[in-house]
DNA sequence: TTTCAAAATACAATCGATTGGCTTTTATAG
DNA sequence: CTATAAAAGCCAATCGATTGTATTTTGAAA
């Protein structure tokens, strides 16, 4: 079957020459000379030469490429992960395949599978809301395909992770709104099976615990963070009549629910009730008032998680090695929370 | 060398059966008896054998993918396509590749060739902001390889596009604006080679000419549309004294940047200007006063591109159409022009 | 039991690039 | 002019799956 493609076997008749020589000269072998270089290299740029990556690959047993798996791509977070991760890939001669789990199960089930049959060469991977299950990913074990989990995360041990320290977010979250005078905050937390959101909450119980606040379970409203959430919540804890002075909500979609609904409600903002988010997306800035939040170092991240990865994939003496970097948040405040 | 994955010789050899019987069983060919298929697969499963696509699509000669270029994932428009393009992929069995010009020439470039490398069946492009010369795509013609532009295209006959109708777009953006009372519209452009501003300016000129009013070359300020340039553009028109009372923006992100400076300046919005963006971005909805912009069906243009992408794969006799498909869109009226 | 088409399976080439081993060519020294 | 080592290049196997052709097996009819 003639694909119109030029091979290196097209080159070498035309030369005249052997393709393993071909081949030689276009990576630039010690073992082919200058001059039957030269010659190889002008004839494959005239024929319009370009290597088949996949024969390439195959051969060599490798795919040079990553799989990176997210929820969303649309996240801004997410978005600026896989900006950091693209660097480090672009400068070690990686391309990296991104895939959407669009919070589900399923389609995560699916990617994995999918990178895997491609061979990549290692995977980078932030759990779906949906992942209380971890099978999927023994696949990649069994492949002998190293992975790097970054921001959300699983509760197991011997697994290489980027992640944020949440403890320390929510830890100075709450403490902001404690030193602004909050005497009784409430808590947007999200699935309670992720790690990430278990530790926010741990963050705001220590913060409450040491400042002599008491932890109280009602306070805590789980939900799946979206916006239309924030409206609803906040409308049952008025219906319910729960006081409170101070939110910190787990991300920031939320918070922008609470805060319109809210602003319509005529509760002064951060007067009545100051609110802190998560994940400083960018229309945290945008919003009126404007949402103090945790920044997250994303394209950091990304870097790291990236770097972390490769570390893993060249370490292949089948030698696993497991290795957890944390990651700093800083508090950015903004006039949610400024009195 | 033993990579350790499992391959269809390994699986042949345990039951003592050809190579080929077992190609043949994993893909349900009616040459293989339904006894020797169950024995087969059971093993397989039990062996954990993947298929290796690499390998597969290379005796195949497909890859069974698409790659995607747009200028940045983080955007909401191309997310929402992309998310279209993945649907679609994904119930016809292809893969994708999603890679991230971030508005640069020369990563669109070599994002072009490594696509073709990998020997994908097809590509979609939204150009980026620099690219005004299109010889990279050439190399996909020379290829063989069918692509289609979607929003962002090139001023080329013969290629397949799907597309915005950027000049209704525009013109119904000034019409909103005249029909709101405003008598001095300035339009905030796109860089002058991109097809879609000039689209969009279009409208602009026509709407004002339709109704009346001169069209004023001092009226339209071109730039990158950053939020950033929405401040600039602002100060500068107020240092020079130019009249306004309306804008219309080529895109949401210039008009968030516009607002947030009138804002702080005490200009009313709408009273005093009236605004109008371009994109229907989240953050739109979200900014005081909310603002009215241009829908584009992201979704829906992800899909039609990859079913024309696709039906162009198919259509590999050697005979290439050119198709260009037009996408209507709709204007939101919110807060920054309700008056 | 033989016959023979149909069904099932085996053989071998192939996709395009890579690479260890072997042969030819070249250049230098004796 | 020959010897010989180094340089250059060729040969052939290989990566793993697919597929056209050839061969064997099966089962049913004669």
């Amino acid at each position: 079957m003639d694909t119109g493609k030029v091979t290196i076997h097209d080159i070498a008749r035309r030369l005249n020459i052997d393709s393993s020589t071909v081949s030689r000269a276009l990576n630039d072998s010690p073992r082919v000379s200058q001059k039957t270089k030269d010659k190889i290299s002008e004839m494959a740029q005239s024929m319009g030469y370009q290597r088949n990556l996949m024969a390439s690959n195959l051969r060599k047993n490798v795919s040079n490429s990553i799989g990176v798996v997210v929820p969303r791509i649309s996240r801004h977070f997410f978005s600026s992960v896989i900006q950091g991760i693209e660097e480090t890939a672009y400068n070690t001669g990686y391309s990296v395949f991104i895939c959407q789990s669009l919070e589900e199960l399923e389609r995560e089930r699916n990617i994995i599978k999918t990178l895997v049959a491609n061979r990549v060469d290692g995977v980078l991977i932030s759990i779906s809301m949906e992942t209380s299950n971890y099978d999927h990913f023994q696949l990649l074990n069994k492949q002998g395909v190293p992975y790097v989990f970054f921001d959300r995360h699983c509760d197991i041990v011997g697994n290489n992770n980027v992640i944020i320290n949440d403890f320390k977010g929510g830890y100075d979250a709450t403490k902001h709104l404690i030193s602004k005078g909050c005497k009784s905050i409430i808590h947007f937390s999200g699935p309670g099976h992720l790690e990430i959101y278990k530790n926010r909450l741990g963050g705001y119980k220590e913060a409450l615990i040491d400042s002599g606040f008491p932890f109280k379970e009602e306070h805590v409203i789980s939900s799946k963070l979206m916006e239309s959430d924030g409206i609803g919540i906040i409308k049952s804890l008025l219906e319910k009549g729960v006081e409170f002075d101070g939110i910190f909500c787990a991300n920031d979609h939320v918070a922008i629910g609470a805060i319109k609904f809210m602003n319509n409600l005529g509760i002064k903002i951060p007067e009545e009730v100051a609110i802190v988010g998560f994940n400083n997306e960018p229309v945290s800035n945008v919003i009126t008032p404007s949402l103090t939040t945790i920044h997250q170092p994303g394209f950091e991240m990304g870097i790291k998680a990236a770097e972390l990865l490769i570390k893993n994939m060249k370490n292949q003496n089948g030698i696993f090695t497991s290795e957890t970097i944390m990651m700093d948040t800083n508090l950015i405040e903004r006039n949610s929370s400024r009195r």
